[in-house]
DNA sequence: ACGGCGATTGATACACCGTATCGATTCGAT
DNA sequence: ATCGAATCGATACGGTGTATCAATCGCCGT
């Protein structure tokens, strides 16, 4: 876990967040950019856990101290990096086509899903309450949009915006902490069970687990070859998007 | 972040789970459950930044390493505690109730809410690829029960319940996430907006961002007094159900 | 041109973390 | 009583975020 607590320091990260990048920092000669793309492309290439202020401040052959010259300390420089995570998801110029609200929302996950499978660090690193930066403002404007006019309630809009959100976060982070458990442990899924099989065979007694057993014996058939996280993501929207959709209905009626 | 790795051990963590913790931890004289409870007290009353192997040594008086006796690891120690966590939910003896499955899954998620409200460390602690323990096995052939014979097949049944555990996972998470925020800065709600307001006003275009101005406006109004955790919480249930029974009454058509 | 001064820098330090390692000790069994 | 094995205590390693502070550098007024 972290070593010391991190600072927040809200104010000076707002003004980090929509302040100018090409600032240079101290006399360096670089730019307040070039930390922050030199922290996303370690974390890309190492992981979360190899994300420090010394690793980024030596893969620009900095001292381990740089990064304190703009930014008031580790949180700061992650907020930077989530925004910029965003920045391509809607970019300047596309405007949102209006269509059928369903297709919409479910083109909100589907860029939702492709954002965390291009980061996967992201949903480890996205803070609670987030300071809220230009590109992270921008993302939710074009999420909501969809879901004008279609008869909820502004309250309502937000909620199942982030409820579509919150399914989206969970599975990039089931799937992330998988990955990362995997490499750290050099087991794969299979090995895992491997290993697993015969401690449980000789300590569970399986009639107490009927239907678990016969679940879970139906899943490890149905996900034979495809790719599970996949499914498992489509069933999750497509059961919120009928939720929605039962909702609107209602609204609708009266 | 973690400084050393944390080696798994799966087939240890798997035995020490289903096995007696009762035993006494070398000439200490306490037992593996009284490691489990030292740690269990400890992060519910500092948090889960304050657990570490040193700190739970400590709680029991005794040196740093000395859960190195029984347990192969930290994360270990992670699995006994969750599962311990798991224990109450469905005491042994009380059967699972045959009623609508609706009412039976709302239960589950309800069940599911207080378990991370009164165990707030659960959802951090969790692993993506659990070494189920016996609670957590019985946990979950009781959450499967609602959906048996509703007309899913057992992988919808397992989807299903799944992505209903996310929501709830995810809720507390956040809502965790910004508790440990507010105890870290030392800012509520209150003083974060507080602070936001001044250097978004200055820095924002309310143009444009009118749907996320008014949304925005809606909900600060609407969560006034309330807790909004919990509504936010039981919407995404409430559309998670809909959207469920949706599918049940598809299958069932044919 | 030059003295002074404030900002920037580099190094060091602190209080932690998980756990490998190793010599010393103690216990149980013979 | 003796001996091998288990346990213990301590120390060490390589990491973490960031506070602190002396030294140094660039710039500015004169």
């Amino acid at each position: 876990m972290t070593a010391q607590q991190d600072p927040v320091r809200l104010e000076q990260t707002l003004t980090l967040l929509w302040g100018s990048h090409s600032r240079t920092v101290g006399r360096t000669g670089l730019t307040i950019n070039d930390f922050v793309v030199a922290a996303i492309a370690l974390v890309q290439a190492e992981g979360v856990q190899a994300l420090s202020m010394r690793s980024i401040a030596s893969r620009l052959g900095v001292r381990p101290m740089a990064a304190y010259g703009f930014a008031p300390g580790k949180s700061a420089i992650l907020a930077l990096m989530v925004d910029r995570a965003y920045a391509a998801m809607y970019p300047a110029g596309t405007e949102p086509t209006a269509v059928d609200w369903r297709l919409g929302l479910r083109q909100v996950a589907e860029a939702n899903r492709a954002l965390h499978k291009a980061y996967p660090w992201l949903a480890e690193l996205q803070p609670a309450r987030s300071p809220m930066g230009p590109h992270e403002l921008l993302k939710h404007e074009r999420e909501l949009a969809p879901l004008d006019g279609v008869g909820l309630s502004d309250f309502e809009m937000d909620q199942a915006l982030a409820q579509l959100l919150n399914l989206t976060t969970q599975a990039a982070r089931l799937e992330n902490q998988a990955a990362a458990e995997r490499a750290s442990t050099g087991l794969d899924d299979a090995e895992w069970w491997v290993q697993a099989m015969p401690v449980l065979e000789r300590v569970v007694d399986p009639q107490r687990f009927p239907l678990t057993v016969r679940v879970a014996r139906a899943t490890t058939e149905t996900r034979e070859g495809t790719f599970w996280g996949e499914s498992a993501f489509n069933f999750g929207v497509e059961r919120l998007l009928d939720g929605i959709e039962a909702l609107i209905i209602r609204r609708r009626a009266g």
